[in-house]
DNA sequence: CATGAATGAGGGTTCATTCAT
DNA sequence: GATGAATGAACCCTCATTCAT
C-alpha cells in the first residue's frame, strides 16, 4: 500500500513533535523558557538533541509550536464554554456553571498552561501567541455582557469584560493549584467572586 | 573619631546596596531574572561588576536582597492599610477605601514590584521570600473578616481571605500597567469585585 | 545465468559511484571540503545520506575518490600532451602549443579540478592524492629540458622544471576562469610567458 | 598622570589584538578557517576563549581582521617595492631587482598571509579583502607597463600586467616554501620568468 | 575598596555517521 | 541494498564570577 507510507511516517512525526511539545511544556514550566536547556527537553522526550533540531529549528519555535498548541486547546475549551446556550436568558448561577466549569477543567488538565504563560521570561512575541484568545475571550465576554446587561455604556462594558477575565485568570492557579479535594469549594468561590460582580453589573 | 569612620563608611555602603538594589529593579523587570546580566545591573548602577560583587555575593543573592526590600516596603504599605480603625464597624464602601486605594497607591508607584515577582523565572526560593508578608496580610484578612462575618466556620474563613488576596492580587497588573487616566475607574471596579464578594460572604 | 548478476550489479555500482562523485565534485568546488555536508552531497546525487556509505566508508574518502579519479584524468590528458612527438627537435613555439593547449584544454573542461585542489581546506593527505601527477609531470618536463637543454646540470634542470610546472599552474586559474572570448589571447600569453622562460634555458 | 591610563590600557589592547591575530594566522594557516577553532586561536594566543571575544565579535570578524592587517602590511611592501625610482630608465634586471626581491621578502617573512588567502574555505567577501591590494598592485604594474612599453594597446596592456601578477604571486608559494639556502637560486628563476615575458613585451 | 580584563563552564546548534526498518 | 530518522561529539559563543592592579 503506497499510500500507507508516508501517512504513517507523518503520523509517526506528528506523534514525536507531540511527545516533544508535551516534554518541552513540562521542562519550560519547570524551569522557565531561559533555563530549560534543550537538551534536557531532548532527554525529557527520550530523543537525542540532534533529533529535537530535527522538528524545530531552534528554542524559540519550540516554545512557539507550544504557546501555538496550548492556544488551540485553550480556545477550543473556550469555544465549547461559549456555546449552545441563550446566555441572555439564562439565571446567572446556571450561566456560571455553564462557562466556568469547563474552562477550569481545562486549565486543571492542562496545568502546563499557566505555567507557561505565566513566564514572561519567554520571547515577548511568544507570549503575544496567546493574545488572539485573550482577545476572542474578551469579545465573548462583551458579547454576553451586552446581552444581559444592555444598558451599560460601551467603555464600561469593555473594561467590565476586562476585570472579569482578568479576576478568573487570576483566580485559576488558586484553583489548578490546590489539592484534588479543595478544587470544588474553591470552583464555588470563583463562582461567587465572579457572581457578585456580575450582579452590580446586571443590577445597574 | 574612630567612630565615625565606621559609621560614614557604613553608611556609604548602604547608600551604594541601595544604588544598586534600584538599578537591578529596573533591569530585572526589563529583562527577567535569567536574561539580566550582572554586568549590565552594575554598569546601571554605574559601578563596575567587580564592585557588585563586594555588595552582593552572586546574582540569586541580589534579587533576593531586592525581594527582602520589596516584601518589606510592601508590608509596611500593608500595615499602614490596616491600622488605626474599627475595621468590625466601617460600612463596606469605607473599608474598601481604607484597604485598597494604599495598597494600589502603592503598587502604582512601585511598578516593579509585581514585575519582578510576576516573573517565575526567578529561582522558586526567591520568590518563597514574599511569602512572609503573604502570610501576614492573609493573617489581616482572616482576622478583618473573623470581625465582621464571625459566623464563617475556620476552613471557610481561610479559604474566603485567600481568594480575596488572590483577586486583589490579580487585579493590581490591570491598575498598574493602565493609563493614569484609566486607573480611577478600574479602581472603582476593583472595589466592587471586592465588595460583592465580601457581600455575599457577610450576607450569608 | 549467474554470472551475469554480480556484473550487472557491480556496473550499477560503478555507475553509482561515479554519479555519487560527480555530486561531490559540484558540491565540494561550491561549498569547499569543510562547509560541504555529506548530506548535501547525497542529496545532489539523488540518494540517501545512508546509501552514501554504502559506497565511501567517510567524507575524507570521498574526497579522495574524487582527488583519484581527477588525477587518473589529468594524468591521461598530461600523457596524450607529450606523447607521439620528437620534443627535442620541435621548435619552441610549436613545442608550446603541442604540450600547453591540451592541458589547458583539460582544465577548461574540468573546472572542478582545480577548484577542488585549489582549496587547502582539505586534509593535507587528501591533496597529496596529486602528487603522483605531479611528479610524473615534472618528470616529463625534467626529460624535455634534458633534451633541449642537455647542458644544463641535473639540480639546476629540475628547478628549471618545478619553476615551469608552477608558473603554468598558476596560470591555469587565469586562462580558466576568463570568458570565452578572451581565452585565446590568454593562451597566446601562457605561451609567451614559458616560451620567454624556456629560451633562456635553452639559450645558457 | 590620568592621561597615560587610556594610553596604556589601549596599549596594552592593541598589543593584545596583535598576539591573538598573530596566534589566528598560526592556527588558520594550519588548519583553515573552517576547521580553526576558536578555542584553539585563544589558546594558541595563551587566552581563555572567553577573552578572544572581549577582541573581536565572532570568528569571521577574527578572519577579516587578520585579512585586514596583511593587506596593510602586504600595501606597504608594495608601496615600498615600487617607490622612488625612475621604472621606465631603468635596465630590466635592475627594476626586477628592485621590485622582486622585497616583496618576495616580505612573503618569506610573512608566511601566513599566502597561506591565509590561498584558503578559498573562507568566507568570499573575506577574501575580497585582498582585492584592494590586488587592484592597487595591478594599477602600479600597468603604469610601469606603459612608461616601459608604451606601444602595447591598453586592451593587450591590462592583460600583461594580470599575467604578471598572476606568474609572481604563482611562483611566490615555491619560493617561500623552499629551504632558505634553496632561495636565492629559486629566486633568480624568478626574475627570469618575469624577465623573459618583459621582454617579449618590450620588445615588440 | 574599585576596577575591568580574564576565566571557563555550559548552552544552542550542526552534521558525520549509524542502524532499525 | 536502500532509506532517513536518530545519534552525540564538538563547535561557537555568553556571562557569572574572580583577581591582579
Amino acid at each position: 500500500m503506497p499510500e500507507e507510507r508516508p501517512r504513517r511516517r507523518q503520523a509517526r512525526g506528528e506523534r514525536r513533535m507531540a511527545e516533544i511539545l508535551d516534554a518541552a511544556a513540562g521542562v519550560f514550566a519547570e524551569a522557565g523558557f531561559e533555563r530549560a536547556t534543550t537538551n534536557a527537553i531532548a532527554a525529557a522526550a527520550g530523543i537525542s538533541p540532534g533529533s529535537l533540531y530535527q522538528f524545530f529549528p531552534n528554542k524559540p519555535a519550540l516554545a512557539q509550536a507550544l504557546a501555538d498548541r496550548f492556544v488551540t486547546e485553550m480556545d477550543t475549551a473556550h469555544r465549547t464554554a461559549f456555546e449552545g446556550a441563550d446566555f441572555a436568558a439564562l439565571p446567572l448561577d446556571e450561566l456560571l456553571d455553564r462557562v466556568v466549569d469547563p474552562i477550569l477543567a481545562f486549565n486543571v488538565d492542562n496545568p502546563g498552561f499557566k505555567a507557561l504563560f505565566a513566564r514572561p521570561d519567554m520571547p515577548r512575541d511568544l507570549a503575544a501567541a496567546a493574545q488572539p484568545i485573550q482577545g476572542a475571550l474578551l469579545g465573548r465576554i462583551e458579547r454576553l455582557l451586552a446581552a444581559r446587561a444592555p444598558g451599560t455604556p460601551e467603555p464600561e462594558r469593555a473594561r467590565n469584560a476586562r476585570v472579569l477575565v482578568q479576576v478568573f485568570q487570576g483566580l485559576v492557579p488558586l484553583v489548578v493549584a490546590a489539592p484534588e479535594e479543595e478544587r470544588p469549594a474553591l470552583t464555588v468561590e470563583v463562582k461567587r467572586v465572579l457572581g457578585g460582580y456580575l450582579r452590580t453589573i446586571e443590577g445597574r
